[in-house]
DNA sequence: TTGTAGGCGTTATCAT
DNA sequence: ATGATAACGCCTACAA
């Protein structure tokens, strides 16, 4: 069809030069009323639209950001993405989303692309089993922003915007205890990665603060679903000493146990309380709603984004900012025995 | 810090030129095993990276896919985007994210926006109040693929995949009525848009090929969430012959009736059977499991991705591809009376 | 097999 | 106030 309209076709029709119509375009003030309205008028008429790869080549900046994470389609991540979007966008910043799925060899390629499509910065989770820290180390060095949220490695010169899982962990504790609950147990998921690991710690001081004494059978490692939550939870009761609380690091493992421990005949909340994390929507939508420890997702998003266009602004200027966000405990049915 | 290494940095170095280093770098097959070696080599030694911006400005292609839907942080659309993702990140393409939160004018200038940064093609969901197509035909006169998904307008050479959503809900209805309902509501969304409209008359078809009578008081139009739901139920209940089943068009509305059912002692399903519409996790996740039609969004994504795949590949062959997928109605508690 | 030169669309730095 | 020119990094005829 009909190629598309270059500020020299516009140069042509008014027998002007290519440099006069990008000052008129771009508000030059070198440059007479009278051109500039010409020009506007003949770019209006032959529907001229910047090619913003040329001024991204020109100019450096592609004005494109790079979003990495394990998945999409999940809560907490997709509402991360929201916050970004929406702080970037009205900025002139487009943001390409790409998802490792929890595999470092992938989230090495991942970077390896953005970093050669030239993005203007990176934001990022990252992926489970990472290891390495030599491809975050390549994106500070090639001097563009790297701003992690939620999980992070400790890298020079990179941000990062993470909740305090410690201080969320040991609300949520300090709320059981508060309920008259004695023996909490605890669902972890990969103490491995910090967020998990704080979440421990929060839990573990909460209950040595209230002189409860720790312990570690009641402290179990699982994946973030429903069936591992049953099966965990009868790993529980059937200790010689069961629990009668559960504080655990997901929602929907919180779920499997509360589905197990019902069809056992346990009641909830007067025989066993249950606080779980990251306030997924479902939690609110059962009829025994579930306590949970709100992340923010939003917020998160959007502070991860800010932080990255004052990054931007600071120019050379690299300051490695840390934002810990604070949690919010929800407490729902499933831990309100009081009142 | 360092500037970034090109072509010519390697050429230097080997006293040769910037497109030999070129074509050693593309496989070029008119270069020699020796030279292709050494800049190899070189290459890495420099830790040359290709700039894509360059390569994109060059050839006209940016390989960048744009993605625009009302917003991301909700099951169906973010399952879709990880559906794309998947399927065009292996083949060397990145995706772009922006969100129009249901606004027409919004959903303009990311457009424009789009446009401008020279995507390779456009994946979209459409804004509820679009009634404008200019947009999307500036998107076809450019020649890049256009392809709807869920949400369409009929336009001469953009592509859709959408869902059969009168056969779902068609289907729906069916089944209630198999399990002895005999007075079956709907609650509908917004039916100016086809997926609700076709979704209503799925549901109206069915009652006709079963010989029940259409009854206008039963369907009412809400807003998609649990306090219209329940409002909805109510009103319904209150009328002079209430029905004794529900096909809403809206997983979350269906809650909404079923709680407050519940809370007026109607049992489900003995009493009151329930079907929703896009299968969200919450559905199973109840004590009392909502039966609901399934969108297949993951599969929805993939699909429209490909379409768009096939359009790059057919060069100037523009073929209008639609294709519809079928959807599948996962039956629960909230419907299962037999058995 | 390799080099030369031009162009992709902009902007910026000189001149004029 | 405007024009000419170079440059961003890459690819690709064409020439050698």
């Amino acid at each position: 069809m009909s190629k598309k309209t270059t500020i020299y076709d516009i140069a042509k029709v008014l027998n002007i030069t290519a440099a006069t119509v990008s000052r008129a375009l771009n508000d030059n003030p070198r440059i007479s009323e009278d051109t500039k309205k010409m020009v506007l008028e003949v770019a209006a008429q032959l529907n001229y639209k910047q090619n913003k790869l040329a001024l991204a080549l020109k100019s450096g900046k592609s004005k494109n950001v790079g979003v990495v994470l394990p998945i999409v389609n999940r809560n907490f991540f997709s509402n991360v993405i929201r916050g970004i979007e929406e702080e970037l966008n009205p900025m002139g910043y487009n943001v390409i989303i790409s998802q490792t799925h929890e595999d470092e060899k992938k989230e090495i390629v991942i970077i390896q692309n953005l970093l050669n499509a030239q993005v203007d910065g990176i934001i990022m989770s990252i992926a489970r089993q990472t290891k390495s820290t030599e491809h975050f180390k390549q994106i500070l060095k090639k001097n563009i922003p790297l701003i992690f949220f939620d999980r992070k490695k400790d890298i020079k010169g990179a941000s990062s915007v993470t909740l305090n899982d410690y201080s969320g962990a040991y609300e949520a504790t300090q709320h059981l205890i508060e309920q008259g609950c004695t023996k909490i147990a605890h669902f972890t998921v990969d103490r491995s990665l910090e967020i998990y690991e704080n979440r421990f710690e929060g839990y573990k001081q909460a209950l040595l603060d209230n002189g409860i004494g720790f312990n570690d059978s009641y402290v179990l490692g699982l994946e973030s679903n429903i069936d591992a939550g049953r099966e965990a939870a009868k790993t529980l009761m059937e200790l010689a000493d069961p629990p009668n609380a559960l504080f655990s690091a997901s929602d929907l493992a919180a779920l499997g146990a509360i589905q197990y421990l019902k069809d056992n005949g346990i009641r909830i909340p007067e025989d066993f309380c249950v606080v779980g994390f990251s306030n997924e929507p479902f939690t609110q939508f059962m009829e025994l709603t579930i306590s949970s420890v709100d992340q923010s997702p939003l917020l998160m998003g959007k502070t991860a984004a800010k932080v990255f266009l004052e990054q931007m602004d600071a120019a050379n200027v690299k300051i490695e900012k840390r934002v810990v966000l604070s949690p919010s405990l929800k407490i729902r049915k499933s831990s309100s025995r009081l009142n």
